[in-house]
RNA sequence: GCCGAAGUGGCGGAAUGGUAGACGCGACGGUCUCAAAAACCGUUGGGGGCAACCCUGUGCCGGUUCGACUCCGGCCUUCGGCACCA
């Protein structure tokens, strides 16, 4: 299979090398991780895989990098856990169950025993006695005891929530079931219908999980798109006086965060799906609201938040009272308004909100100013307008206040009479964990006809997936229709109930799965508190860019719980995190669909795990992601021949002492080490390569002309093997062994680097003119200020461009070397 | 649409506000060979010049600065997320 340009053989038998050292660790288990060890810690985590059947060059992406770092840890003196397992439960089992008639159980563990013999073939350090399983009742029962503790917290609740729902298949339909607003497999409108289901009451929460101060290093953009996601803001719920329309509700509250606009509503808005609608419409817009609602029930939210989608609803033929000024408004329906957030209803103010603003103009309904833009001339506004700096006009007693005064007087004015509170309310929702699938953990409750809903005792966990389930192609979940699983005897009084069939989010499964690795054994317990005290939070958790918000709110959710309920000191679960770009396949990501999937084991068999460890190291920084390239690998190939070489080659000849490259070899091997540990520190396995390459490309000329030393020589191979020993485990291993240092090259610490050796002697003074470089001089290194402004001024080259013109300006960058030249 | 990122040679990319293009791939020329592959040596952003050199160039438009790939404002394009894929 070796294309054109491919090395026509490596110097080595990278797959029996490859084998060689992967049973040698594996014998000498050198991977074990010992929780004695006396060393400090360092707990590097990345993202569990889903197993999905094969390990693709994605997870290589992920986990080859994080592998690097977690061996780089170990070689500078750290206790290192870096532990692997299998986020197993999901709807694909389920789907190959209904599509293949395969058992999802079976399914997942045979892909699981797959990606295993896989995962061993990258020569990770990964210690396979800690591997977990989320499937295995031993995981999921935890899932269970955690629910009920937070059941027992209020922290779990029961509520109804709208889901996908496929009339014809009569399931609920994941999101990715859903394409442009219809069922994948039956091509029908799905329906968003609501549902009792089960949440996790994460809001409350909320304000701890803006608090980013208990992490060490997060990227910002993670800590922004998180805070954005939870959405905090501070405002004012005030309600509208509908008492006189004759239904039980006296009122609708309203959530604003401008309460200072208040004498500005012209127009209320419910959201379709709020309660009140059908009951305070009248009778002739009955028809008409209601083909509404029903149209709504078919749009997105992604679509309903649009900004640019055009703004639709209708009146509902009711009024509410606005108790400040005592007007009448009309009261609509419009499904930008959702009724997840706030109180599902808005109050309109045209002249001061964006929406409001279109809304008004397409329906014809007033807009009214109420804070008077600087320098407003009282004309009609061209569009709403936002601004915190205004004054209160048409708005009662408080005109003539700032509108940031007013927006106090306002608020202090409702919450004294009574009509609303000060609140503060979060974009982001609790987490609804339901599923109506089988392949998940189930949630332990059972519902009893006398004594009512009831939680499964402790000491009745785990609740036991049924093995015998039937997949049909309705998609409706197995458990409903399984008796065996279904009928039980109620804890309280012995009569019958039935359990709940839905199961969990998958999400669950990974906001815990890190402290399990501690103590994956333990039977009487979630984990060990004890040796999760000692491992403590992750300080180093990797992983892809996806999971920004979601899996990582949840961890940090769910961490804290657990803190509450003291089984560990922390609340926040990854210390450090770093997310990895895309490995993408000609300029696209991958999928089964397209036909790119690039599968890392010919390379592997062909080129040895470390040739293709490197190759996606060195493809870019590993944040970026990249393009797979069959031709970029071929260049880590034959720069892993041409180390080879460097190690293998005779030295007898070379020179005992004083070889005239010593000086610059040493030199560059100290400015080498300096710069690959700096850069895997900060993950620039990219560059740490490059100066790797750098090294070898000074070294081979230096060989050849046999200008080195014998021991300056056998040195910076030292130091080249120790450096690159993270990053290629395998091949390094064996050249140390060839070397003749003692096993294993892996429990070595790094060479150590002298910034007094690394120091050049010799610099380039850079003369620019007007911002353009017309000189390059050499001079020693350390020169001082006054000699580079004078070597600068008396440059031949630059004089050409200075005489004659009037010198403004002289600029001298310390340690840059560089000396900026300004002239009229 | 909203939130968050990213745009640099033929390609992947490098560059604390200070020499743009390190390192690698590819291509071209050469050495070796009967020949090819591999390996090794050299050239390689664009334009001009016999040459020394000069001009130009980091998605687009503008700004700050002695100096901008880097900072600021406005666009364009691509990517991640948007709550039942994980």
């Amino acid at each position: 299979m070796a294309t054109s340009s491919r090395p026509s053989r490596l110097r080595y038998d990278p797959a029996a090398i490859d084998r060689k050292w992967q049973r040698r660790w594996d014998e000498d288990r050198i991977y074990h991780v010992d929780d004695d060890d006396p060393r400090p810690k360092w707990y590097a985590l990345t993202m569990y895989p889903y197993p999905s059947g094969d390990l693709h060059i994605g997870h290589w992406y992920a986990m080859a990098p994080s592998d690097a770092h977690a061996r780089f840890m170990r070689m500078r003196g750290y206790n290192v856990l870096h532990p692997i397992g299998f986020d197993a439960f999901g709807l694909p089992a389920e789907n190959a169950a209904i599509k293949r008639g395969i058992h999802p159980y079976a399914w997942t563990m045979d892909n699981m025993e797959r990606m295993r013999g896989q995962l061993r073939s990258m020569g990770c350090v990964y210690d396979w006695d800690r591997e977990i399983v989320t499937c295995l009742p031993s995981y999921y029962r935890w899932n269970q005891w955690f629910f009920l503790k937070m059941y027992e917290k209020g922290l779990a609740y029961r509520a109804a929530a709208p889901v996908n729902w496929c009339p014809t298949c009569q399931t609920v339909l994941a999101n990715e079931q859903v394409i442009d607003g219809r069922c994948e497999r039956t091509g029908d409108t799905v329906i968003r219908r609501e549902m009792e289901q089960w949440f996790f009451k994460i809001t409350a929460y909320a304000d701890e999980l803006l608090d980013f101060s208990g992490v060490l290093d997060w990227p910002e953009r993670i800590k922004t798109m998180q805070t954005n996601w939870i959405g905090r803001s501070e405002g004012v719920e005030i309600s509208f006086d509908i008492s006189d329309l004759g239904v039980d509700e006296r009122e609708i509250a309203t959530f604003t965060t401008r309460i200072d606009t208040v004498f500005g509503v012209t127009f209320l808005v419910l959201a379709p799906e709020h309660p009140l609608v059908a009951r305070i419409t009248t009778g002739e817009r009955r028809a008409e609201v209601e083909a509404y609602v029903q149209q709504a029930r078919e749009a997105s939210e992604i679509d309903r938040l649009s900004t640019e989608r055009e703004k639709t609803g209708v009146f509902t033929g009711a009024y509410a009272i606005n108790r400040l000024s005592g007007e009448r408004v009309p009261i609509w329906t419009a499904d930008y308004v959702l009724l997840t957030y706030g109180t599902g209803a808005v109050m309109g103010v045209p002249a001061h909100d964006a929406r409001d603003f279109e809304f008004a103009q397409r329906y014809g309904l007033e807009i009214r100013v109420v804070v008077a833009p600087p320098e407003w001339d009282g004309e009609p506004l061209p569009e709403a307008y936002l601004g915190r700096t205004g004054s209160q006009v048409s708005s009662g007693r408080f005109d003539g206040m700032g509108n940031a005064e007013g927006y106090e007087a306002i608020a202090d004015h409702i919450v004294e009479q009574g009509w609303g509170e000060r609140k503060v309310t979060y974009r982001m929702r609790d987490w609804l964990i339901s599923r109506q699938r089988y392949w998940g953990t189930p949630i332990p409750i059972l519902y009893c006809d006398d004594c009512g809903m009831q939680p499964v005792p402790e000491d009745q966990l785990p609740v036991l997936l049924p093995e015998d389930a039937e997949f049909k192609p309705t998609g409706e979940s197995p458990l409903k229709q399984h008796a065996g699983f279904l009928n039980t005897t109620c804890p309280q009084c012995g009569g019958a109930a039935t359990r709940e069939t839905d199961t969990m989010d998958t999400f669950v499964d990974s906001s815990w799965y890190f402290l399990r690795y501690v103590s994956v054994d333990e039977g009487d317990a979630p984990f060990d508190a004890e040796k999760a005290k000692l491992w403590g939070p992750v300080d180093q958790y990797t992983g892809g860019a996806e999971h920004a918000v979601m899996h990582l709110l949840y961890a940090r959710f769910f961490t804290r719980v657990i803190r509450d309920l003291g089984l560990v000191g922390h609340g926040e679960p990854f210390l450090r995190l770093f997310n990895q770009g895309t490995v993408l396949s000609d300029h696209m990501k991958m999928s089964k669909s397209r036909g790119n999937v690039v599968s890392p084991d010919v390379y592997v068999s062909e080129l040895g795990a470390d040739v293709v460890r490197l190759y996606l190291m060195f493809m870019g920084p590993w944040e970026g992601g990249g393009d797979w390239s069959d031709a970029g690998i071929n260049g880590l190939a034959r720069w892993m021949n041409r180390v080879w070489d460097l190690c293998t080659s005779p030295t007898d000849d070379l020179p005992a002492d004083d070889g005239p490259a010593d000086r610059d070899m040493t030199r560059r091997m100290h400015q080498t080490i300096r710069r690959v540990i700096t850069d895997i520190e900060r993950f620039k396995y990219n560059t740490a390569l490059s100066a790797m390459m750098e090294l070898t490309n000074e070294m081979g000329p230096a060989l050849e002309a046999r200008t080195v030393s014998r021991p300056v020589w056998a040195g910076t191979i030292r130091s080249l093997l120790l450096l690159l020993a993270p990053m290629a485990p395998h091949v390094t291993e064996e050249l140390w062994e060839r070397t003749g240092n003692p096993y294993s090259i892996h429990a070595q610490p790094l060479p150590e680097w002298d910034d007094a050796l690394a120091a050049i002697e010799e610099a380039t003074l850079v003369v620019q003119v007007n911002g353009k470089v017309r000189d390059r001089i050499a001079v020693p290194a350390g020169i001082s200020e006054a000699d580079a402004r004078e070597q600068a001024l008396g440059s031949e080259r630059v004089r050409a461009y200075t005489d004659g013109h009037e010198v403004t300006k002289v600029v001298f960058v310390p340690g840059r070397y560089l000396v900026s030249v300004v002239v009229k």
